[in-house]
RNA sequence: GUGAGAGUAGCUCAGCUGGUUAGAGCGCCAGACUGUGGCUCUGGAGGUCGUGGGUUCGAAGCCCAUCUCUCACCCCA
């Protein structure tokens, strides 16, 4: 019976090197840009108690039915793999009575989620988000601030266009009363329905306003839509977030048709679409949730929050072309490369001796010969090779190839060879720079 | 949860309707060059053809099951 091999989780992935590369930099980027607006990294456990969730995001929703990985031990209460981020936070800053000290709050959190799903494109079962929360305020500056935000992040990446969606689900009452509107003008069209939205007609009517299938597109023509039957105060909110995005000249687009899944959003919700993702269409996806602090045992307190997944926001830089821009990578100083078996232990020494002080110094631990390792010093982009053979280590020098130029020269081994590699450093940066536009 | 496609060397893939010792390119290792990289040439290592079962004189290929990946639906970042 042949073993199977060991592999990764499926819908999981081992982000190797290169990747993690790509990852630090879109969290360096997005740490600059939040930190700029005023928001705080926070890290809260990877699970929480799972009626957390439940009471968060929903009962009745997709998530919470049968998209959470849940464990439980013995009598202990039953835990979650977080599955998003704004429960996570908004537990956290009541524990630690925000709420009670300063209400207002601005926090960003970067790390992985976890959804028991079936992979696909830019879908997995642990993904990272980049998300972030304004808590203790209703201001609708902050809903403009959060999409603004956002696309200055993409637009930094080098992802130039986008425009955000956004519409406004109003705050539960509204919801009631569109729920009502929405089933009646739906009731008589019920048999011409395709069977998916039959089954939301019941389960959630909002979603049939963003069915794809053609029969279902037909009939909703001349639908009632949200924005008409917002009470005046919802309506005077989602007015001044569009006033200040006209104001701030973000580009975006009213779109009734969306409607987020969890159950907590209330007023604005918004939406960062990129049409060539295929089954995961938007890079990013928030809203305002000003009953939420309430609902999870706080006073009431309006929030607003949005969340950007990274795995889309790869494909979209990739299908860009732009990988490469985001992480050019870094050279190694030099390769130190003994010759001869006598002169490898003082080799190793000089190699550690240069890493304490400061230079990225590449050693081969497999034994391979000079021309080898010249080979790997070339392969890992090294600035220089260190060449340590019987002649240098007698005359107390090191032979320091320039690998960009090929020119070798001796210098003596301490401070001269230190100002040695510094100069190399600054004639590759000297040299990128001048190879810039 | 539903549906479709795909798994052959480290990577990307070829392998006609089942037929003998399963191939290429790149990569890897070594040598040409016993103290010198990127180029070139030569040689080498590396595969139970995802896994298990079945059909057959004979299976990488056909059938069944299973796992994984990909894509779509549902839902969502």
């Amino acid at each position: 019976m042949a073993q199977e091999p060991y592999r990764a989780p499926r819908g999981t992935e081992d982000l190797l090197p290169e990747k993690v590369r790509i990852y630090r930099k879109l969290e360096e980027e997005a740490r600059r840009i939040l930190e700029v607006h005023g928001y705080r990294e926070i890290r809260t456990p990877f699970f929480e108690e799972t009626r957390l969730f439940v009471r968060s995001i929903g009962e009745v929703t997709d998530i919470v039915e049968k998209e959470m990985f849940t464990v439980s031990r013995g009598g202990e209460s039953s835990y979650s793999f977080r599955p998003e981020g704004t429960a996570s936070v908004v537990r956290a800053y009541l524990e630690h009575n925000f709420h009670k000290r300063r209400p207002f709050q601005k926090f960003f959190y970067i790390g992985p989620m976890f959804r028991y799903e079936k992979p696909q494109k830019g879908r997995q079962r642990q993904f990272w988000q980049i998300g972030a929360e304004a808590l203790g305020s209703s201001d609708p500056r902050l809903d403009a601030e959060m999409i603004l935000l956002v696309l200055d992040f993409f637009e930094r990446l080098g992802l130039r266009g986008l425009e955000a969606r956004i519409n406004s689900i109003g705050d539960k009452a509204d919801r009631d009363r569109f729920r009502e509107v929405l089933k009646e003008w739906f009731r008589p069209k019920l048999d011409d329905l395709c069977p998916l939205c039959r089954d939301r007609y019941n389960r959630n009517v909002f979603r049939i306003l963003d069915c794809k299938v053609e029969t279902c597109k037909e009939l909703r023509r001349g639908v009632p839509e949200f924005l008409d039957h917002l009470s005046p105060e919802s309506l005077a909110h989602f007015e001044a977030v569009k006033k200040t995005l006209d104001m701030l000249e973000v580009p975006y687009r009213v779109d009734p048709s969306i409607v987020r899944g969890f159950d907590y959003y209330t007023h604005t919700v918004f939406e960062i679409p990129y049409e060539k993702l295929g089954a995961r269409s938007a890079l990013c996806g928030g809203g305002r949730y000003d009953d939420l602090i309430a609902e999870l045992g706080g006073p009431s307190l309006g929030a607003v929050g949005f969340s950007i997944g990274v795995t889309p926001t790869l494909i979209a830089l990739e299908m860009e072309g732009l990988l490469e821009e985001v992480s050019p990578g870094g050279r190694p100083d030099a390769f130190l490369v003994p010759i001869g078996p006598e002169q490898e232990d003082e080799g190793f020494r000089l190699a550690v001796n240069l890493r304490r002080a400061g230079f990225a110094v590449l050693f081969d631990h497999q034994g391979k010969g000079l021309r080898a390792r010249l080979k790997l010093a070339a392969r890992e982009r090294c600035r220089a090779a260190l060449l340590l053979g019987e002649e240098e280590r007698k005359r107390g020098v090191v032979k320091v190839r320039d690998l960009d130029r090929g020119e070798e020269m001796d210098v003596p081994a301490g401070p001269e060879l230190e100002a040695r590699l510094l100069s190399l450093r600054e004639e590759a940066r000297a040299g990128s720079e001048e190879g810039a536009p």
